[in-house]
DNA sequence: AGCACGCCGACT
DNA sequence: GTCGGCGTGCTC
């Protein structure tokens, strides 16, 4: 008789294998594993020929139905599996195994579930949605690599499809991602891999970050070159890296008063213990001179997390944190994740930027969840600002931070100098052009003179705000928002800041249909039917060449400045002295450490004031603030104009005073009286549809629900209302607003509504706790 | 999120 | 009579 084959035997047995069910083999391992985006927890066999801890906090593929799904490991092996296996065979649901060929991948630390799992909570998603947001896919960055041209001498005969990839990039210079050569050219893996073994292309990029040599030996302290308050803030919050204790630090100082140097001590004292170090910034800070003083202070590599850095660094950065090769991580919002053991002191810096909390997805808040990691891992965390957002400084108040100052600048005791432009007084004719005052113009002349550079700051992008019909006054707005379109001149088209959708201008009027009147005869020109309302940086840059013409004049927008790196490109040429004048919205606030800018022009200080938002007075102050001290840092005395139409606006009274304290007593006791955060905290509930009416209906509903249960929660409800901008890429929003003494209540109240979940088909329900805006 | 199962309209 | 719409519900 003859045997069956192996390999059949093999197919039968693994046949066998995967049919069977409970009981269970004895040498079958159990894990929990979470699933992304699925609820709850899930419990596979597995045969582990190593120690089941190897397992624990990786990413392992698992059979789910007919597919199979990265699920991440959060235990082994435990009585928690037992007791699930038991309650499984109770219900008659089988365990599936998993099988041996897959091998897990150490993604995080299983210590941080605590945390993950708090978040989860808070916002009442699924562990497994957090887990998703917080470790990187380690897909390894091959998803997407990129590639340039070699300056190989001779080209060979190619093929039609080989040619059309040599051309496209002979005629694009810049690295050019797979993704783009398959939809540009069809290129496919194959033809790539062809062209690379001809020579003829090479993968671009290269982590330059993991290339890097440090030059300086160090990580020693400075200690004596502090500033005696530097000095006192520093051991103060020190205290409790060494001890291993949480406290929380508010740690206020303007700009320029040496917060980094303060930083600096405390990650060298968390070093020195054997302990890791946590820095978060706003996005836009991450350049690399901060990297480089950290590297070059810390005498070692710190690892880099932010979201525009390549899948494959991002992965090697987080990879060298959880293996605890860096211990020190810098990064942006969502570094807040970072997977490093023995945290002995959490930073964030500029931690009023509204940067921390805002994009799709579960809605977390960077610098809160720093406050509950700093808790959990028992270490100290330093809230660092000029311009503390209220929320922080009223936990300093209350003594749940403990507040630290930094009174003086650093490099120059000499206060600035404010000069306030009442537009109002100023006839049309008495201004060099539509924006700019004589004031601004004569000092921006004096600054070009005396060889310093001038920020111009306008917070609105574009050339003009809006174009209006002449006859019937009818206002230019985007088909799929409900707001209007910006008219931008370099491009001749008018653009949706909300969406992005861009048209030339319209040649007639939708709503009259009236045009442009022709040239009539011996008339020079014709006369446009639309009028430019309203202005944008790129008509105050226009204005200042034309009014400035030797002058080396940059923009600093959205517009001109799409990267990380396009952002860095520029302030590398405002550092060198490339650029005596750079026009900007708020982006110019946030750079970094420029010691030759002596003047600010603030061209319309009154953009923002007026929105229905009540952050807007603490946006006005803090933006007039932040950008006023990016002026003389160094010997010479920093000068500041301002234009106005409510010159006595508190927010800009107080920034000219410089009194933040004055200011956030103030503004706080008018959040007080009016029941908004700090004093109570906000829900807000956003529905959309593609029908108007739909979302009325939901939100109605909803909020119905929501009263339901608000008074024995206690919690107020307020709405629905169509949200401020009503529709956003054809979708109609109403929004629905919740008040309460207590995030909990809230989270409560979000929970039981999150359950009723009526997903309507089209329809889109968010919720917003802690919402940054009320757009 | 996928992917099945399942129950009502226009086609070979 | 079948193909196929996408509404509910499950996945260890």
């Amino acid at each position: 008789m003859a045997w069956p084959s192996d390999s059949i035997l093999m197919t039968q047995l693994s046949l066998l294998h995967d049919a069977e069910s409970a009981p269970l083999p004895e040498n079958r391992d159990l894990l929990t594993v979470a699933i992304p985006p699925l609820d709850g927890q899930y419990l596979y066999a597995f045969n582990a020929t190593e120690c089941p801890e190897v397992a624990l906090g990786s990413i392992i593929e698992v059979p789910l139905g007919r597919r199979m799904v990265p699920a991440f490991i959060l235990s082994a092996n435990s009585e928690r599996e037992q007791a699930a296996a038991i309650e499984m065979a109770a219900r008659k649901v089988k365990i599936r195994s998993i099988p041996p060929s897959t091998t897990p991948i150490k993604a995080f630390n299983p210590e941080h579930l605590p945390f993950l799992e708090w978040i989860a909570k808070y916002h009442s998603e699924p562990l497994s949605k957090v887990l998703d947001l917080a470790v990187p896919s380690p897909s390894f960055g091959r998803a997407d690599p990129s590639y340039t041209l070699t300056t190989a001498a001779e080209v060979p005969r190619l093929g039609p499809s080989q040619r059309r990839v040599y051309d496209y990039l002979s005629t694009h210079p810049a690295p050019t991602p797979l993704s783009i050569l398959r939809a540009e050219c069809g290129a496919s893996t194959s033809l790539i891999r062809a062209l690379l073994q001809k020579g003829l292309i090479v993968e671009a990029g290269g982590d330059s970050q993991t290339k890097k040599q440090i030059r300086h030996a160090a990580g020693e302290s400075k200690w004596e070159s502090l500033t005696e308050e530097q000095q006192e803030a520093t051991a103060a919050i020190q205290r409790h890296v060494t001890e291993h204790t949480f406290a929380s630090f508010l740690l206020h100082g303007v700009t320029g008063s040496g917060k980094t140097e303060v930083y600096l001590e405390l990650v060298i004292e968390a070093l020195k213990n054997g302990r890791s170090a946590l820095i978060i910034v706003p996005e836009i800070a991450l350049t690399p001179q901060l990297i480089d003083r950290f590297e070059s202070r810390l005498g070692q590599r710190v690892a880099v997390l932010h979201s525009s850095i390549r899948p494959q660094a991002r992965w090697e950065h987080w990879s060298s944190a959880l293996s605890g090769d860096l211990k020190v991580v810098i990064g942006a919002r969502s570094a807040i994740f970072a997977p490093m053991k023995d945290l002995g002191i959490i930073v964030v810096d500029e931690e009023h930027d509204s940067s921390f909390k805002q994009g799709e997805g579960i809605r977390y808040n960077g610098r809160d969840l720093a406050v509950v990691r700093a808790k959990l891992s028992s270490c100290p965390i330093v809230l660092g600002s000029a311009t503390p957002s209220l929320e922080s400084f009223q936990h300093a108040r209350s003594g749940k931070h403990t507040l630290l100052s930094l009174g003086r600048r650093f490099f120059n005791s000499r206060p600035l100098s404010y000069q306030v432009i009442d537009l109002n007084k100023l006839k049309p004719w008495e201004m060099p052009s539509r924006n700019v005052s004589p004031a601004l113009l004569t000092a921006l002349e004096d600054t070009l003179k005396e060889k310093g550079q001038a920020f111009i700051l306008y917070n609105r992008r574009g050339f003009a705000s809006y174009l209006q019909c002449t006859s019937c006054e009818h206002v230019v707005g985007c088909p799929h928002c409900s707001v209007t379109l910006t008219f931008h001149r370099k491009t001749n088209s008018l653009l949706c800041h909300f969406c992005g959708y861009s048209t030339p201008p319209p040649v007639a009027c939708s709503n009259c249909g009236g045009k442009d009147t022709p040239a009539a005869e011996g008339d020079e020109k014709a006369e446009p039917l639309f009028k430019h309302r309203g202005s944008g940086t790129e008509r105050v840059f226009e204005e200042l060449s034309a009014l400035l013409p030797e002058a080396r004049i940059e923009k600093l927008d959205r517009d001109a400045v799409k990267t990380l790196d396009d952002y860095i490109a520029v302030l590398r040429k405002v550092r060198s002295g490339e650029v005596d004048i750079l026009v900007g919205t708020q982006m110019i606030a946030k750079g970094h450490d420029l010691p030759n800018v002596n003047f600010v022009g603030i061209v319309d200080c009154d953009v923002g004031l007026h929105v229905p938002d009540f952050r807007a007075a603490e946006r006005a102050f803090q933006l007039l603030t932040q950008v006023s001290g990016r002026a003389g840092r160094r010997e010479k005395q920093g000068k500041i104009v301002l234009q106005t139409r409510v010159p006595q606006h508190a927010s800009l009274q107080m920034t000219i005073a410089g009194n933040y304290h004055g200011f956030a007593e103030e503004e706080l006791r008018m959040r007080q009286m009016l029941g908004y955060p700090p004093f109570q905290r906000l829900l807000r509930i956003i529905v959309g549809a593609e029908e108007k009416f739909a979302a009325e209906r939901i939100a109605i509903r909803i909020a119905a629900s929501a009263r339901t249960v608000c008074e024995e929660l206690g919690v107020t409800v307020l709405g629905p209302a169509p949200a401020p901008v009503e529709k956003v890429r054809n979708f109609w929003r109403y929004h629905i607003l919740c008040k309460a003494l207590s995030a909990a209540k809230l989270q409560n109240l979000m929970h039981r509504l999150k359950l009723d979940a009526p997903q309507d088909k089209g329809s889109r329900i968010i919720f917003d706790l802690d919402p940054q805006d009320m757009l």
